[in-house]
DNA sequence: CTGGTGCGTTGCAATATCTGCAACGTCCAT
DNA sequence: ATGGACGTTGCAGATATTGCAACGCACCAG
């Protein structure tokens, strides 16, 4: 809509890529060079490009705070971290918890499993949406014809054989999921990992958030991981409880919460 | 520079305070409501803005995933990852990672305590500079002439009784700082919580970043803390020495690094 | 039911703002 | 020296951006 923050806003992505130097940057935004600058200029004031020694721009620190500052905004980020800690103490493996904002879905948090072998995954990346456990239960709980707009829309990318193939089968694979309140993923996304997924619900009812736990089979098969499914869930209403002002919020370890700022 | 630039990014801070509506960010900008309306869906076809339900607007997911690249990007934390867990894992206690950047000096890495007490950081958070240790660290390897330029230009504000008071003073902290080669911060920035830090080099001898200890008075004396220098600057000097291509990247645990993207 | 208030949104004309150009300075390698 | 690559600046023209006023809509109170 408006131009020239359009263009300044398009060079961020491509600073992410790697570091670039002011003809690089004019090119990709197909600009003139002096257009650029003024962008680049602009950007750094407010911190969101730094220019390193050799003269070259690379994405700045406040960006990195700002995103920082946003996901402590996220309220079930916050109530729902000490519940992921605590089930990855008891189960060992890797736990997610993610949201779905604007046709993607996103970690916003994560506990490392304590086994050597991981799984690769980054908070603020957009999972495999027709895949993952946790994209089914966000999607499953869209509004009939927004779930169908959002469904037709998406590629299906056949990372495994047993990948989502089309709209379809993810249509059906969502009402499914929507009716038994749960998700899987067995070797959808990557052949040999497997998770189990549980929503988590506002007040409303609505899912506001869904968490998984994933394991590789090398540590368990994909039958042991849906024996922990009764856990998942659990710790997902707990979170759902505390979320939606129902449970009292009871702290197992209370120094766990620090004050925001000042001693 | 670029005036419409300028407040599009102006919007974003402002958001990361809360959400706000339209008519909020109009009047934090001093504009007209309509040019507000068209810069807020700019940001929000980029993703940095997201609409939420009630209408106002919050900081996007987009924010967080370049975010979170850009830390990726930031090679020396890569490297230095490995060598800060296996140093909580020795000590227990949190363990820091920070840049310099700009006037600021901010966390770009963190590993929690293992005790239940922790002190409150930030990743991406700028740090108390003039108290932290690897602020000290950081600044006390500036050139002469610049170091002088960014310590005057400080504020000192007075977090305890032990806190740096004014430039002066800093100054002579930095020198000491730089000459024996490691920092530490005694009850500087809160009362009760010590740190020791040590500054990691590139391959020219600069300091490139600074790790630190941190730890609560409650759990270990300031002078117990000090025990663990030998420790901290040998593992500076690990990460150091593997940065700079010094020495053959060893891998204590392969499976530590997984690959980026596909399997 | 109705009038009012608050909010987001749109078309428009005026002009302030941004753009591309061309020229300059600097650094580096040939 | 000399050429090229790159970042930077002043300028005039063009265009994109601005604020206004009017509209639509939802919500609330009388």
């Amino acid at each position: 809509m408006s131009q020239t923050v359009d263009r300044a806003l398009s060079i961020l992505p491509l600073l992410a890529e790697g570091p670039a130097d002011l003809g690089r940057v004019a090119d990709r935004l197909g600009v003139h060079k002096s257009t650029a600058l003024r962008l680049l200029r602009t950007l750094h004031e407010h911190g969101f490009v730094y220019r390193q020694s050799d003269q070259r721009y690379r994405l700045g620190a406040r960006l990195i705070a700002l995103a920082q500052e946003a996901m402590e905004n996220l309220d079930v980020r916050e109530i729902a971290h000490p519940h992921l800690v605590r089930l990855n103490e008891q189960c060992g493996h890797t736990v997610h918890l993610a949201v779905y904002e604007e046709d993607e879905v996103l970690y916003i948090d994560k506990v490392e499993s304590r086994y050597p072998v991981r799984m690769y995954s980054r908070i603020g990346k957009p999972v495999a949406i027709t895949v993952a456990a946790v994209a089914k239960l966000l999607l499953a709980d869209l509004p009939e014809n927004e779930r169908r707009a959002v469904v037709e829309k998406l590629d299906y990318p056949l990372y495994t054989a047993r990948s989502t193939p089309h709209a379809e089968a993810f249509l059906k694979e969502l009402a499914k999921v929507r009716e038994q309140g749960w998700a899987t993923d067995l070797g959808g996304h990557e052949e040999s990992i497997n998770c189990v997924a549980a929503p988590i619900r506002g007040a409303d009812g609505r899912v506001v958030a869904a968490m998984s736990v994933s394991a590789p089979n090398v540590v368990v098969t994909a039958d042991e991981l849906l024996t922990l499914l009764p856990l998942v869930r659990r710790t997902a209403d707990a979170i759902s409880g505390e979320y939606s002002g129902r449970t009292p919020v009871h702290h197992a370890d209370p120094l766990h919460h620090p004050e925001k700022e000042t001693p």
